[in-house]
DNA sequence: CTGAAACCTGAACCACTATTCAACTAGGCG
DNA sequence: CGCCTAGTTGAATAGTGGTTCAGGTTTCAG
């Protein structure tokens, strides 16, 4: 009895054809700008398939739910803000350059991506795992260069994950009052003082 | 023509009854249970009210709406932490001192207040201005305070308000990794080490 | 050309829940 | 006791919006 293996009722939604590929791309965007203007809540699979130009049922062609768009999302915010920002850093001359440049880039990503900014933070509420996973790898990332930083002898020593943690947090809330909330600022100022305050800590002289 | 004064259909909602006063409490109480486990979009009026052990009419007795309760939780949260930890500090003495002892008071608190705390992060996407009033009034006290340690001598020259947010944004993300996600790891020990970054920085020497 | 797979469509279904309201009870005052 | 206000109750209302599905249309390998 040849079983012709029961099509396996297609659980993989990756497009097929150009066409298909053109309508992910375009319900991925219409979300993106969906989520990020109403946030996960008030954002409705109706209004994005509209956005995007196509009917409810196409977006669920590609996605099995909200909440499965919405993790891709967050996937694609967390890379992009880590291929944007790790580079500039790896490419100071040293970590404590790095540190500024880092800073001064990830608030100048923030300004030109405030919504796509707040799907990351939405995700701890929305997708914890996914919110965890993406900041558990940037911390994991800047521990390791920042013992390899110590090994070079440009940093002192220390626990280098709750540096991590302390830093990354540092950027997070700078990204937030100066990048979403206020963008008056010259991005550079602000990573001078910060910079100037990873490098050398309050204390006087 | 005595015009006498049209009752003004009540539109105030504190209760004016011990009985009153009691209930209140009660709704207040089986709301920060119900937002803490669950979020604000998955909580339920239904569920605080049976929570409380009152009707959902009672729920409405005292608040106008699921906003209104979330936005008193929250601005209890935002005093409670800043009476919590503000003190702290100033019974330090030193600012550098204080930095420590604040960091673990914070972790101490997050551990012991876990559903609350994401109460109010929850509040960027709930109520957003509750949420910056929180962060602006703590950076507010924060930057005049390090301001004062400078004129003590105590801390170097530099942007108070951006020291402010990136040492608030420290302490929230080492509040969240080591507070809220993890808490085997001592506090004293996260916070000496968060502190030394904050005195001295990562430059060796 | 042809048939099947891939893709598209949007009305309808359904579950959920914030809020209202009209009737009721408790308690204190004169 | 009569009366008034504060407080209580929960079924009913009303609206929302995620997800399904049955019936098309498009694409393309053979």
């Amino acid at each position: 009895m040849a079983v012709t293996e029961k099509p396996q009722i297609s659980i993989d939604k990756t497009p097929r054809t150009d066409r298909g590929r053109r309508t992910l791309r375009a319900i991925l965007d219409a979300a993106a700008e969906e989520f990020g203007e109403r946030g996960f809540h008030e954002a409705a699979i109706a209004r994005i398939a509209q956005r995007g130009g196509v009917a409810i049922g196409s977006f669920y062609t590609y996605f099995d739910s909200k909440e499965a768009v919405f993790r891709a999302l967050v996937g694609d915010m967390s890379a992009q803000v880590r291929d944007t920002v790790a580079p500039v850093i790896l490419a100071a001359p040293d970590r404590l350059a790095g540190e500024r440049a880092g800073i001064a880039a990830f608030i100048a990503f923030v300004r030109q991506h405030k919504a796509l900014y707040r799907i990351i933070d939405e995700a701890a509420f929305v997708a914890e795992d996914a919110y965890r996973q993406h900041y558990n790898e940037i911390a994991q990332g800047y521990a390791a260069s920042l013992t390899q930083a110590f090994g070079r002898g440009e940093v002192s020593d220390g626990d280098m994950m709750v540096r991590a943690w302390a830093i990354m947090g540092m950027n997070v809330f700078l990204g937030l009052r100066f990048g979403v909330w206020d963008d008056s600022t010259d991005p550079t100022v602000i990573a001078a003082a910060a910079a100037a305050l990873i490098g050398d800590g309050l204390r006087p002289n």
